[in-house]
DNA sequence: AAGTCGGGGAG
DNA sequence: CTCCCAGACTT
């Protein structure tokens, strides 16, 4: 059984934090749009690699107006290597509802914001707190681990239901007063001090209170039950040529990189695809290729996703004529030019292919 | 409750 | 390699 709450706990963290917090852009703002922005930016993703591309959302799109009138090709190119892309598709399709619905003011109570695409109940805690100062708390990973350890809390964080154990804890500990600066606070001391591997126990200001600390339970908290392992999958690319353009086409709902654009796609069950069945394949789609004219891909390329494993292959074709409009329907190809290339979103896999190729070369 | 959705950096 | 990151959505 958990102690209960320490009355110092909330005083201690803001303390820890005003000596110790990082100068981050979104936190020099009230602005629901540039929070809402960082907080959709953050999710799942380290602040030192999402903190680029908050920099270019806020130049590319200064207002809430400006990404609800970009194109989604746009919005996806700018998102383009930081992943999860529903976040990016859903984030566009807010901008335009608090555009079209709420006359460009985005909605100041947690529960509202809970109706967004693409606001859970943390990101709608963190908007809630941050811009209006509602007392709510966020419950991210970093609340989760710190929670744990300081209170013991052995419930499987991985598990959906061990949530209200913990939201239950956190809402109490929220102070009345600064509920923003608090969860800021909790947050930065679980990205800073309270680290998942190797916590600074030694100058932490929680040691004497900490659970964890006092039963030799920090290693062992917060429990989280592993993940199933990935699958593996294996792509065959093929990039057809013809003078200078190339044929990509945007994948559709229903698999990864849903709105992003890549090549003609063939996949199989196994590692070893022989270069007759996939001409083999490739007659069958309508499109008859002579094997003299198909390169073999010169390496394996490895994608890891959290649950995919891909090995692809890009097999590289001049054409001689566009392929017919009949194939062109079928598989939803179109041809582009570099520069257009250049501007379409692109998962990272296609990209890294695009520069080993040099078919985009950057300075 | 379980599955799916990316990519990168630290150790 | 493993872990996990300012999670959300679908089934």
């Amino acid at each position: 059984m958990q102690p209960a709450p320490n009355p110092s706990f909330a005083p201690t963290l803001t303390n820890w934090y005003s000596r110790h917090k990082r100068s981050l852009p979104w936190r020099d703002t009230k602005n629901p749009y540039f929070i809402w922005l960082s907080e959709v930016i953050l999710q799942q993703t380290r602040v030192a690699q999402g903190l680029p591309y908050y920099e270019r959302f806020v130049a590319a799109y200064p207002t809430v107006h400006d990404l609800a009138a970009a194109p989604q090709d746009e919005v996806l190119r700018l998102w383009q290597g930081l992943g999860y892309y529903s976040r990016a598709r859903n984030m566009h399709h807010t901008a335009q509802l608090v555009v079209e619905k709420h006359g460009g003011r985005f909605p100041d109570k947690y529960e509202e914001l809970l109706k967004l695409k693409g606001v859970g109940s943390y990101t709608a805690a963190a908007i809630a707190a941050f811009a209006f100062q509602e007392r709510v708390a966020v419950l991210d990973g970093n609340v989760f681990r710190v929670l744990a350890r300081v209170f013991g809390i052995t419930e499987d964080i991985a598990a959906p239901a061990s949530r209200k154990v913990f939201q239950k804890l956190a809402d109490e500990l929220v102070p009345a007063q600064e509920p923003d600066t608090y969860n800021q606070a909790i947050m930065e001391f679980g990205a800073i001090q309270c680290t998942p591997l190797m916590p600074d126990c030694m100058f932490c200001p929680l040691q004497q209170s900490c659970f964890a600390f006092n039963h030799g339970m920090v290693q062992e908290l917060p429990v989280k039950s592993k993940a199933k392992a990935a699958r593996p999958r294996f792509f065959h690319y093929i990039v057809f040529e013809l003078n200078g353009t190339y044929y990509l086409r945007k994948r559709l709902e229903g698999d990864i990189w849903q709105g992003l654009y890549d090549f003609y796609l063939y996949e199989s069950e196994n590692k070893d695809l022989p270069m007759e069945q996939l001409l083999r394949e490739l007659q069958e789609a309508g499109i008859p290729v002579q094997a003299a004219l198909l390169q073999p891909p010169a390496k394996d390329y490895k994608h890891i996703l959290s649950h995919q494993k891909i090995t692809a292959r890009f097999y590289r074709i001049k054409l001689k004529d566009s392929l017919k409009d009949e194939v062109l329907q079928e598989t939803r190809l179109a041809a582009y030019n570099v520069g257009e290339i250049d501007a379409l979103p692109k998962p990272v896999l296609i990209n890294s292919y695009l520069q080993d190729a040099k078919i985009l070369v950057y300075l």
